[in-house]
DNA sequence: AAGTATATCCCCAAAAATGGCTATTTCCCG
DNA sequence: CGGGAAATAGCCATTTTTGGGGATATACTT
């Protein structure tokens, strides 16, 4: 398992360069204070995993990341700061990070990390996965008492997609006059009076 | 550390029961194989973390994490399955879960997952953050090059309003007609030919 | 000065959507 | 068995939307 780090700090990088070399599981291929070159270090190296700090010189860390995942798809890429802030996590897992794991963390998290991330799954922090989790249960409250049947869930969603009640009707080999009382009853159940208003409602409200 | 079990299977909630007296840390306040009087038991023990089975019979084990949320915030629920399905990691995590573990877990990692939502983190098994994170990086495909003036956005964000051409009209104090023009401009330059798909490709494209 | 983009307005006619009302069949529940 | 929900289908009339032609004014660019 090749890990390559990348990490302005000497200190902390000696000591995550003692980490990687002592664990037994992995071999340290690359270690850099800075990103140049970016692209062609993790060409000649092949890591499996990267250790990358998300506060780095020149082009931080959150711009390589998606360098490295555009590039090289398969290299797994393991974020690391000292700050747990909300827009760099985001920004970071949204560019292709596998992993999140705070400098804090004590070292056997960050060997749990990187042998996570290189099995496919993906590791967080706990501070970090409950910010992720927050992000879930900060959902817009959903309309909750909006009972659709299958039918008419079928319907709503190609009402989304743009058909008309024709194109619809021959989608669905039923008549014409079918598709409209169905569109009657949804209207009705999802307090709306139209088409525009249904269909945005859906979607904020995730009906389909 | 007080932590009730939630668990149908015989067989492995005594497994649960084992990890959690053997491992020191915790105090087992309570077991159970099913959700009757949920609110109530869980009143009476007072957990820090309650480990919840997904699939219960009745009351199913999202619901249940529902309802111990909204009665008691500061109860932390861990969730377990043997399946790690897309729509039941997100209902749950959703509805307030903090940790979501599989059942294939070794016992290290429970007793992780425990510990690290009972001190106010979550806890992802790497398979399920590993699917959390996919939601994160599965930014719809934006059409880049719709190019709308002002004014069009204004009356596309009207429309997905759910607003007929009158009513925008009066709104932005002009002409029917001048709407009906910009309206045929903006399904132009969106590639659509009508209210339906305009308002859907609007907020997947999030041009408004 | 000519050309282009933007916003505004108008006519016409066809196509689509909406709302009120009724009706049949099927299937499930008590 | 009777009642109710769900899916199906229809009639009628009105309103809304859409696409095809225009047109004018203003501002900014070349």
């Amino acid at each position: 398992m090749r890990v390559a780090i990348f990490e302005d700090n000497k200190k902390y990088r000696e000591s995550l360069e003692f980490v990687i070399v002592t664990s037994g599981d992995f071999e340290l291929c690359g270690s850099f204070s800075d990103t140049k070159n970016l692209l062609q270090r993790i060409e000649a190296l092949q890591p499996h995993v990267v250790l990358m700090d998300i506060n780095l010189p020149g082009i931080n860390g959150i711009e390589s990341v998606r360098q490295i995942k555009q590039a090289f798809p398969q290299v797994q890429v393991c974020m690391q700061t000292v700050f747990d802030d909300d827009d760099k996590i985001f920004a970071s897992l949204c560019n292709g990070a596998s992993g999140y794991v705070l400098k804090t963390a004590p070292p056997d998290e960050l060997v749990r990390a990187i042998k996570d991330v290189a099995s496919g799954g993906s590791f967080f922090t706990p501070s970090v996965a409950r910010r992720v989790l927050a992000h879930f249960q900060a959902q817009p409250v959903q309309d909750a008492f909006i009972q659709l049947t299958a039918r008419e869930k079928e319907i709503l969603k190609w009402l989304v997609e743009g058909l008309s009640y024709k194109e619809m009707a021959n989608r669905l080999n039923i008549s014409f006059h079918t598709i409209h009382t169905h569109l009657r009853n949804i209207y009705e159940k999802m307090h709306v009076s139209g088409k525009g208003e249904a269909i945005s409602k859906a979607m904020r409200n995730k009906l389909v």
